[in-house]
DNA sequence: AATGAATGAGGATTCATTCAT
DNA sequence: GATGAATGAATCCTCATTCAT
């Protein structure tokens, strides 16, 4: 009997390897030999196991989104009230792995590859969707009038600080980068409240 | 008789070109044949004037940088508040040439290509700062407390806007985008006063 | 306990899995992976038993041949007369499974291969030998001062027809090509006697 | 000014290396590298100017088409009767280029080519309906009665003698396979008279 | 006996770049 | 000033073949 069960091993060798090589060297311009030897392995392996360069990105993408989306699981359990729900989820966005510089640079350049690769641009619209529908669920509770318009700032508030994130150093960390929505959050609610 | 002036002619055609093709094609994958194609050239001529590639990109990405502030500045002329100010600067990021499709493409191209090329990277520090500055100067007057926050969630907002404008067709087109974030600054403004 | 005898039924199952493959496809353009699956086996096996991909090829060419030789065979049997024994000859060329679609490219691809491999070049010969052999025998009775050329008109005809048949599907069948070759035997034979 | 009117050498040198290298070799199975240093140049230069090994090796076959047909239309040029035209396309098939060794064997790959490719088939079919079309007209002349079976078979035998000469070097030349072929249609001539 | 694992050696194709005219 | 010509260096992908179990 042969040596068993490789392929997942080297499958997740592989996705990991992908996301490594995008962001360290900040491109998707990186070869499946690149990869391949990240990975350990020979490049014709890497396309035994996932048949083609678009597959191993897809199931890389598939990979960042899903350990983006356990970790925004793993902050609603513990928050009970909505405003604990959305910061819940705004400190998802900007703390653990999704906020490393290789998941930062891969996400980014998963966002732009969307532009052309329908299966890119089907993953990312579930994460949006996903997003904006905690964001709007939690804001249709506390601050009802305003809550499409704030779900629809919350989120472009998060890209936008991730991304700056990738590409400035001197960018301020995690905690600042909650701040900021936070006090955005809490304008908003005061506004609720008050009207 | 050799023709005159050409240079410039021909510089303007490929940056054009560039960001035609980058926007249309949704990638920096582009080729310098394509470019050159249709800047109706040769790509040898194009490397005559150009050099390379990477400078060709360059060149595109500072004229989209010279017409976005060009447009700023437009909108900062007929402005005297400072939320009048602020305003324009916003309405400048989501009006006119800068968020027509091939813009925002090529935009959000360069903003990958930011992590690869130093050229890239310091051009896009200058837009940041140049944004950054003048909506702190225009906080620090009417909301000086929170100036530095609101400078950055307001950044961070337009950048997010803005990017999802690119991929999703159903997104609220520009005066939407304008709405959420004017709402944003506006409950800052009234935390500021009410202090 | 392992399993006895396994070598024969594996080396058919790959012959014939080769002819089946080579014959759909259309092509010599066949990988062993193919076949070892068709086969019902991994291609590690197909190699062990085979030792390489030409080797394969060659049995596969053997064991055509060897079809063919017995349907000859077959038919000569029940023949008496010189004239008889050539339709016997003919007939088996355009009946059973010597006409199947499979075989007939499998065939043409063989006489192709023959131009590289010595081994297919040498069986190809045999099969040439064989069929002018027998041919000539028989016209050496009936027509022996243009024996030599009917052996050779003849054997032209069945492999032109045969090849004919492999290429258009409105060529006529089986029945037909019989036909036109006995016709111009009947020609042939006439002279004979009238000489 | 560049260099000019390279295209036409390149393409024709392109189609000759084909030629002479899928004669020489034997196969279909012949390298864009192999043909192109044969015909000195770089196989991206190859590609540059055919877009695709498929299209050279279309190219290629319609190029020996060419010559074939030119060949038996300058032969037909100086037949009168019946049978001289049918011995004038007879002949043409086993003269000149088309019966050199490289073009045997190129033919010869083509003829398989076209069970998979689309082009190889229709410019096979259009031969043949060319060959078939000129003998049956011939035929319907001096032997109305027998003209398909006749056409038929003489086809046959033509394509038959003409691979056989492929792969055998003991193959009786040129000459012995007209004289076998002229036999042939010699003894349907008589039978058409006598009837 | 049998096979999953693994790879080296290509092969088609693309492209930035250079050069001669 | 301008361009067709030309190529070397990649890149993705395939496949026969070997090996450890």
């Amino acid at each position: 009997m042969p040596k068993l069960g490789m392929e997942p091993i080297r499958r997740t060798a592989l996705v990991e390897a992908t996301i490594s090589e995008i962001g360290q060297r900040g491109t998707l311009d990186v070869t499946v030999s690149q990869i391949a030897k990240r990975a350990g392995m020979s490049s014709a392996l890497a396309h035994h196991y996932f048949g083609s360069k678009e597959q191993i990105f897809a199931a890389a993408m598939r990979h960042v989104l899903t350990l983006y989306g356990a970790q925004v699981k793993g902050a609603l359990v513990m928050s009970s009230t909505p405003r604990e729900r959305i910061e819940a989820i705004i400190r998802a966005n900007f703390a653990g792995m999704s906020f490393r510089p290789e998941h930062i640079a891969a996400w980014m350049n998963f966002y732009v590859q969307a532009q052309k690769s329908d299966e890119a641009a089907r993953l990312l619209r579930i994460y949006q969707h996903r997003l904006r529908s905690n964001l709007h669920h939690a804001f249709k509770q506390i601050a009802p009038r305003r809550a499409d318009m704030m779900t629809r700032g919350v989120a472009a508030m998060i890209d936008g600080l991730y991304i700056r994130h990738a590409l400035s150093s001197d960018e301020p960390g995690s905690e600042a980068a909650v701040g900021v929505i936070m006090h955005y959050i809490d304008l908003g609610l005061a506004e609720a409240r008050s009207a």
